[in-house]
RNA sequence: UGGGGGAUCGUCUAACGGUAGGACCGCGGACUCUGACUCCGCUAGUCUAGGUUCGAAUCCUAGUCCCCCAGCCA
């Protein structure tokens, strides 16, 4: 083995477009992303993009983006424009190469009509129904309709009938002529162009016939010389259809069909018609949801691009159907954000202590490093003063053996500061903890004891007096069990916590964070300025939490 | 009882007849001004039964289990 050998690309897809290219049977390799703009991008359909335009990119091909627009009554504009602001935020870019499956439509329509002439494709005037059910079922064979064998004049004629408008939706259709009793039963004469009275959104009232899938996406990819027509496991079956069509239309090309396994993750639902219905219902505020899966969820959650892309490639490529656990997805994004995101202190749920030996109305600007693991991130000045506020959870008025942090009498670090010690616990007429009062040792300012000493907590704090509130938004799952939907409906799965809303108190300089910047709220996890007004953030990912692991 | 596909640590994934490896999770430990990070270590797998072979996750035979397909959706 060679020093020089690339290294093994470890997944089936992209072996076999390295041996295509080795083996000559193509020259470059020619990928396409083709999603129905009827909602918006998921995280599988990350997958597909990292698979189209990744194998583009890695054997110096093209990927295209097609817009599989051949179904007008559920397609919008806004799915257009929103899909092609995904795929760039991911990264990836298809030059001049942006096409429509409706481009297509008039070569479509005279592909239909050459099949009709080769006595391929016949007109049926059977109700959807009867079309059913002598399609037959999975194991008894289908049965040929009736007008089946009707001639190429009178199909020809019909099926132009058909697009001028002079029937109704539903009326007839135009179906390929293969095999009723086939056993695979995509080959059972299937429906390939229907009667649609709708508006399309591209070519507007110029059609009231459409193609479908099977007839538009084969032809499409050969109209683009498609090399590699990558899609999933459920198209399998219509590979045949696929091929059969190719072979018997004046095609320019010969795409090949290969099947990968579809992305599936825990504690998530990737079907877009579970998503659209949560967004119809408003179970969720909107497609842009954070605790959505869609790409503009995470983006708005503060998932980086580079984050959800290197996740899809350690879930792997393969055709074994699998449920990738979402922790995967959370150590993906904590790896990067740990190295790229500057650090800052917030509150989330404060506690008000006073250092009663730290002289009143005095304040001063101390250095907080901005990023341990990026030097050329600097450094800046938090201010400190006699009343801070703490973290909740970091106090315990009768901590059990592991508690590390502050309780009464127990001395701790705060970050960047002094060490104090408690001194006592103030409570309100309910015996609720409200105030702690504490006494600081100037000889540690900075954060060193000068004699040595050590304590086992170090904990993040907010001056008060210079404290910026802000809405702070904690995601959980959106589902309470990692397979939702297992046993009906997924709405029932819907965790009732899954948003919960704290006003929090942060370090100032937070205040000047950029829309969409995803930065580390220190000892509690990573967490990006919401678009909405005011001080928002959404908590894109905790830290890992090896204490409350424990408990 | 039709057609198509699939089965490797708990999860995801490599291996292309020649040492079953990696990642995530979990569990220890070291380090630590984030109970984070980092580092070290541990745990743990070829669906079953036969066969071929010097040698099988890989090839053969027979099973088992799982997934997809009966839209005028994609």
């Amino acid at each position: 083995m060679s020093e020089e050998a690339a290294a093994p690309v470890g997944n089936f897809l992209w072996s076999l477009v390295e041996s295509d290219l080795a083996e000559g049977r193509h020259k470059s390799v020619i990928t396409r992303f083709p999603p129905e703009p009827n909602g918006y991008l998921h995280i599988g359909h990350a997958k597909a993009i990292y698979i189209n335009f990744g194998i583009a990119k890695e054997f110096g091909g093209r990927c295209h983006l097609r817009f599989d627009d051949t179904n007008p009554v559920k397609e919008e504009q806004e799915y257009i424009d929103s899909i092609q602001a995904d795929v760039r935020w991911l990264g990836f870019d298809w030059g001049d190469h942006l096409y429509y499956a409706s481009d297509y439509f008039d070569t479509l329509y005279v592909w239909a009509e050459h099949l009709i002439e080769k006595g391929l494709a016949y007109v049926d005037d059977q109700t959807a129904d009867a079309i059913r059910i002598s399609r037959g079922t999975l194991t008894a064979p289908g049965t040929n309709s009736p007008f089946r064998a009707r001639s190429v004049e009178e199909n020809l004629d019909l099926f132009r009938r058909m697009r001028k408008g002079e029937f109704p939706n539903g009326a007839r259709v135009l179906r390929a002529k293969i095999d009723m009793t086939a056993g695979n039963i995509n080959l059972r004469d299937p429906v390939i162009y229907r009667i649609l009275h709708a508006h399309h959104q591209r070519t507007g009232d110029a059609w009231c016939i459409y193609p479908n899938y099977d007839f538009a996406h084969g032809q499409s990819d050969a109209i683009e010389h498609v090399t590699h027509s990558l899609c999933s496991l459920e198209f399998e079956d219509h590979k045949p259809l696929y091929e059969w069509l190719l072979a018997n239309l004046p095609v320019p090309a010969f795409p090949k069909q290969t099947e990968f396994a579809r992305l599936n993750i825990t504690y998530t639902i990737l079907s877009k018609r579970h998503l659209t219905q949560f967004v119809r219902d408003k179970h969720v505020k909107g497609w842009d949801d954070p605790r959505m899966p869609t790409l503009a969820g995470l983006r708005r959650r503060g998932v980086p691009p580079a984050a959800l892309l290197d996740f899809v490639k350690r879930a792997g490529i393969a055709r074994a159907n699998s449920v990738v656990d979402i922790a995967m997805f959370d150590a993906a994004v904590r790896e990067y954000l740990n190295k790229a995101a500057p650090r800052y202190m917030a509150v989330l749920r404060p506690l008000k202590i006073v250092i009663e030996n730290y002289p009143e109305g005095q304040g001063e600007e101390l250095e907080a490093v901005n990023n341990p693991e990026d030097p050329a991130a600097g450094t800046r000045k938090v201010p400190f003063s006699r009343e801070l506020y703490i973290e909740q959870d970091d106090f315990m008025e009768n901590p059990p053996k592991k508690f590390f942090r502050l309780s009464p009498g127990t001395e701790v670090r705060l970050r960047y500061a002094y060490f104090i010690t408690c001194r006592e616990a103030v409570k309100d007429a309910a015996g609720n903890v409200i105030e702690l009062r504490c006494t600081y040792d100037p000889a540690t300012k900075g954060g060193n004891a000068p004699d040595g000493r050590k304590v086992k907590a170090t904990m993040h704090w907010v001056s008060a007096a210079h404290a910026v509130k802000a809405e702070v938004r904690l995601y959980n799952p959106l589902f309470t069990r990692p397979d939702p939907g297992a046993d009906g409906d997924p709405v029932q799965d819907l965790n009732p916590n899954s948003l919960e809303i704290v006003e929090a108190k942060l370090e100032p300089e937070l205040a000047n964070a950029k829309v969409g910047e995803t930065v580390q709220f220190e000892r509690l996890g990573y967490f990006c300025r919401d678009s909405d007004a005011g001080l928002v953030f959404n908590r894109t990912v905790g830290l890992r939490d090896a204490y409350a692991k424990a408990q």
